[in-house]
DNA sequence: GATACTTATTATGGAGACCATGATTAGTCC
DNA sequence: GGACTAATCATGGTCTCCATAATAAGTATC
């Protein structure tokens, strides 16, 4: 299977079941092994090899063969016995999450995001480069580098130590990473990123709809934890949305899921004019005239109150289209309006009542402005769990990957 | 894992990724037993030991070990060696899907229609009972205990030697496989399905959607064989709509999706009025206004070819919201109103064209009037096929497994 | 501070599943 | 009937896991 491709996945083939994998006796060593990185890597602390072996299901023998190898070829490592117990102290052990970092791009409209993640996903460093809408194809490329260099400095990475990288953009993505459409930036639409990318990281990399991330990321890191079907609603100047389906992001055929905003019915082009004609905005520049009309009816402007509920009418349209569609048991409110959830949310579920056979959840976004860095990350470390954690995966030893 | 509660399935836990399941000497054996199965079972012929080797990555001697085992526990056979080759003819050997049956019930509108098939998935033995949209709930029932047993008679078969059973009905089914919500029949909601089919059937049962078992046995047998990710539209006189996503079954948060045809602007609900009110069809009963003005349309009357355009421009809006949300490889066309794909298909094509980025591929379904009981069959084999030839299954012995 | 107790580690022997290799068997072709 | 071909059978070896027992390193108690 072809599993580095740049934005190719690893589908678990076949009509939905899982490939058995047997082999030989190595095999069940590989997979016992992967077992326990496993469950070093899931547990909250340090464990020791009794814990391991109940955890794993393996003998107390058996288990302390695996780790020891394991331990030898870099991918744990002991720490210090816990202090105060009965009997005598155990080895306790942990994943190296130092062992190899990801790099999470957020390459916005006005912002280049650079995070550099440990293997467990926690940030160690970042870099940040202002651009904006004039800002030209070059002049934005030159600034993802910026970025990035910026982050790998203060991270003290080489680039040959990085190990998947994941960029997230506005538009829609096909499955072999090229930017097939874009709305906000004229020049942006064909634009290599892998290549560019490529010339100075010589890992895998994925590129991917910056919705899309932001949806990965509170799923995995945020309000969604644990909620295998939801929908993400971007709520910003252009909205969008993004869908994870089983746990897993969704990109259909061709990449443009989540484009509903697209009918022309729904009204998503033109409804932030009931915005931004609300006098209560008067004079204030568009960028700025939401978050005014948002103040205003957070004080019981009824004017603002007014133009708000046919904001949300016209949201609420798009929105159970998807929900009648895809049943989701959430839906998160994400973009630059969800700071204003406290008034917009309820006025986009009471939208929605009359259209819906049952509104889900509505839970405002919480990640922030790091939100698509941070799902790529999360992006890049799936990449990196295929490659090395997965049944199909090597666990050979903790080298940067190439492409 | 609690794998045979009514309608739960073994979600492949975890954030989209396989679990990893290692074990001991016993469990690796176990591995490459479900492997070898695999193969016979998707292979077309019977396969010999060294052409098992060769699939399956086991070496010639291990092979051997293996089938005879499984060939022991009544899984496979052997079959007469081929003739006519160089060398010592081999011995062949095919999975045995006359080890065990399934069933598959579609409870109708207007007839319940039960079929038994091998593990293949071959039919072999059907019966059928005829009801109305006047009958009962409990004759209903009695209709399906008829056809039940009509279909056990022929196939030779007693109720305890059925492994699994699956059935389609109208209506919203949730996880728990009860019926929530039901439109056309006024006594049908919350009829205990499972309850009543289980007083004669002691194995696994499950009940679902029939649009929803009408995709999937497209997809396992008919027009969408290999697709992964499809919309399955029913045009009828109540039109719905199932999901197919990463050749699974979608079923949502609350078993409602596909259920777009509920939002008033779709007009779904009183689309069917611009058929039946075409003069063509004047004088006609509303049941056969349709296909009245499809045979006009298909002439080229104009006032029927009007109809049908208004027709598909109303079923337009709510596949073109599905379409924008699933971006799916393909549509597939079903229900009764399919018949008449020839003058319906190119309609909805260019009624979709104005609404989406890009409209799918749109197949007229193939399976016909046993489309639902087909994919009840599909249903019921997954189960037999997680209890055992999923990693997580036994592989005991080849005998109907109890609830 | 010695002894009992508790828990982990280490060492030993055994069983199961797989593999490589060579001897044997059952066909076809000439 | 003999040469050739390809499958099956038999042998011994390796790997991985397991159960069990002996040893080690702490705490608790007197």
């Amino acid at each position: 299977m072809h599993v580095w491709g740049h934005n190719e996945e690893s589908s678990n083939s076949g009509e939905g079941f899982v490939q058995v994998s047997g082999g030989d006796l190595q095999r069940l060593r590989q997979l016992n092994s992967l077992g326990s990185i496993r469950a070093l890597r899931e547990a909250d602390g340090p464990l020791t090899l009794t814990e391991l072996a109940t955890r794993t299901g393996l003998s107390r023998p058996s288990i302390g063969d695996v780790i020891t190898d394991l331990q030898e070829r870099g991918w744990i490592a002991e720490v210090e016995p816990a202090a105060g117990g009965m009997g005598r102290p155990a080895k306790r052990y942990r994943f190296r999450a130092d062992a190899g970092h990801v790099l999470g791009l957020d390459i916005g409209v006005n912002k280049v995001l650079a995070l550099v993640t440990d293997l467990a996903g926690r940030t160690v460093a970042s870099g940040r480069t202002a651009v904006s809408r004039g800002t030209t194809r070059q002049e934005r490329l030159d600034a993802v580098n910026r970025a990035i260099d910026a982050a790998l400095v203060a991270s003290g990475l080489t680039p040959d130590r990085v190990w998947s990288v994941s960029a997230g953009t506005t538009g829609v993505v096909d499955r072999q990473g090229r930017v097939t459409r874009v709305w906000e930036l004229p020049d942006w639409v064909g634009v290599d990123l892998a290549g560019y990318l490529g010339q100075h990281l010589p890992c895998p990399i994925t590129i991917q709809n910056d919705s899309k991330l932001a949806a990965l990321a509170e799923q995995r890191l945020g309000v969604a934890a644990g909620v295998h079907d939801l929908v993400y609603l971007h709520v910003g100047r252009r909205p969008g949305a993004a869908l994870m389906i089983n746990g897993m992001l969704y990109h259909g055929f061709s990449g443009a899921t989540g484009e509903i905003g697209l009918m022309e019915l729904t009204g998503w082009t033109t409804m932030a004019g009931e915005l931004e004609s609300c006098p209560v905005a008067e004079g204030v520049p568009p960028s700025a005239a939401a978050g005014t009309v948002f103040a205003a009816a957070r004080t019981g402007d009824p004017e603002a109150l007014a133009a708000v509920r046919r904001y949300a009418g016209h949201l609420a349209v798009g929105t159970a289209a998807m929900i009648m569609t895809l049943d989701p048991e959430l839906v998160v409110l994400g973009g630059g309006f969800s700071r204003s959830a406290d008034v917009l949310l309820p006025a986009l579920r009471s939208a929605l009542e009359p259209h819906c056979l049952r509104v889900p959840e509505i839970r405002p976004s919480s990640l922030g402005e790091e939100c698509v860095a941070l799902g790529a990350a999360c992006q890049a470390l799936e990449q990196v769990e295929r490659h090395y954690f997965s049944p199909e995966g090597s666990l050979a030893r903790p080298v940067a990957p190439v492409r």
